[in-house]
DNA sequence: ATGTTAAATGACCGATGGTCAACTATATAG
DNA sequence: CTATATAGTTGACCATCGGTCATTTAACAT
């Protein structure tokens, strides 16, 4: 009788079942970090976990689920993260600096919030995914407490700056096409092509354009 | 002898083979505003193609090079459509407005713009990609000019906002929710959240601070 | 020991993108 | 007009994918 919970062959009482779930989904995201999306197969990931692949499926409904509850993991990792790193005395640079980096940081995160609409729309059970949004808005109004703090904006002008760092930051990070072409020889003017679409300065000038945008806005006419 | 040339059951010269091509990108273009990327098979393009399979990659070497091929047709097609909709006495809002518009309007531009990076990042051989490429800078050159006027910025303040605009453009799109979830019955959080993430708003509003904020930089400072 | 339950398995399914030896429509030569 | 050469076209075939489910069997209760 242990008092920690241990594997057995089998997985009978529900923490046991948690427990498995977990191993399985810490393989997936070391092998997601190997190959990234499209290079993962269920198969693989099988062997990998020490599973035959229906037992997978025991787990998670589809191949999207799993996805969506990786990515889920990271959105929390990463805000906590992020707030940590707030200060109250924050110009909308360094704010967007460290929310790139923050987001860089994480070996999953963007790979999977940039493909999150089409891993979601075709293959997660609605009510899911209905669990899935929540956690969203629950970590959307974490960071725009603190993003209130940090920058001394209404709790209303810091939730729209929130929202919008997403949609920035999603547009920046699917835009930089430096990872996919790495050191191949390329022409200059499309060498130079890609390093003008680096999503870095892309990002933290857009970033502080906006946030500067929002806090000019009189707020009694949106 | 006609001078018009005709497609024999089977294309030899040149001009026959391009009419051949050009006649699969055209149902291409028709199977893919009914179905989508996901949806896509090569195997039904060959059949509403009149076609054999294998005679596809005789004019395509993957999938994906066709939708590269139908994205840069879009993308020139777009371009055209939205140089003309410029006037020289436009707001931010007015011109975020009318490349809002335009976008939307076509059935495969934005689709297949916001999973460019995947489809390219995987299977198109280097050549092709580079081709593309120019082909994207020629486009941004143009649209940049016709900025410039419209707008009344330097090439290069319009340069960025073209740029800049791409960006927000993927961003706002991917993020936008509506189409996938249609008239399911959601919760009112959900539903809202989901309302939030509207891409004609978010991408307007921002389009709009992005802008005033590149006009009221001081261009030595860059 | 024995019976009961349900976790785990992996052969199997239909579908995918892509290949290639065989076929044959077409242009040319005699 | 026929024979030959060329090359565009074909579809059976392949490996692999996500996902299923009848069967097996580990782990518990009695």
């Amino acid at each position: 009788m242990n008092s920690v919970v241990a594997i057995n062959q089998r997985a009978r009482s529900s923490e046991q079942k948690a427990l498995r779930r977990h191993a399985v989904l810490e393989t997936a995201e070391v092998y997601f970090k190997e190959v990234g999306y499209e290079a993962f197969s269920m198969a693989q990931l099988a062997k990998k976990s020490g599973v035959a692949k229906g037992t997978l499926y025991l787990y998670f409904n589809t191949r999207e689920e799993l996805f969506l509850t990786l990515y889920e993991q990271s959105l929390v990792r990463w805000s906590q993260i992020f707030i940590g790193s707030l200060s109250d005395t924050m110009t909308s640079k360094t704010y967007a600096q460290s929310l790139y980096k923050t987001t860089q940081a994480d070996g999953v995160f963007l790979p999977l919030l940039i493909r999150l609409e089409h891993v979601i729309e075709h293959n997660v059970a609605i009510p899911r995914l209905i669990e899935s949004k929540r956690v969203f808005i629950n970590q959307v109004e974490a960071v725009a407490a603190g993003t209130s703090t940090a920058l001394r904006l209404s709790t209303a002008q810091a939730t729209e700056v929130v929202k919008t760092m997403g949609v920035l930051l999603i547009g920046a990070t699917q835009t930089d096409q430096s990872p996919a072409l790495d050191d191949e020889d390329l022409p200059a003017d499309v060498q130079y092509l890609i390093t003008s679409f680096s999503s870095e300065p892309l990002f933290i000038k857009n970033a502080a354009r906006i946030i500067e945008g929002i806090r000019a806005e009189d707020m009694s006419g949106v």
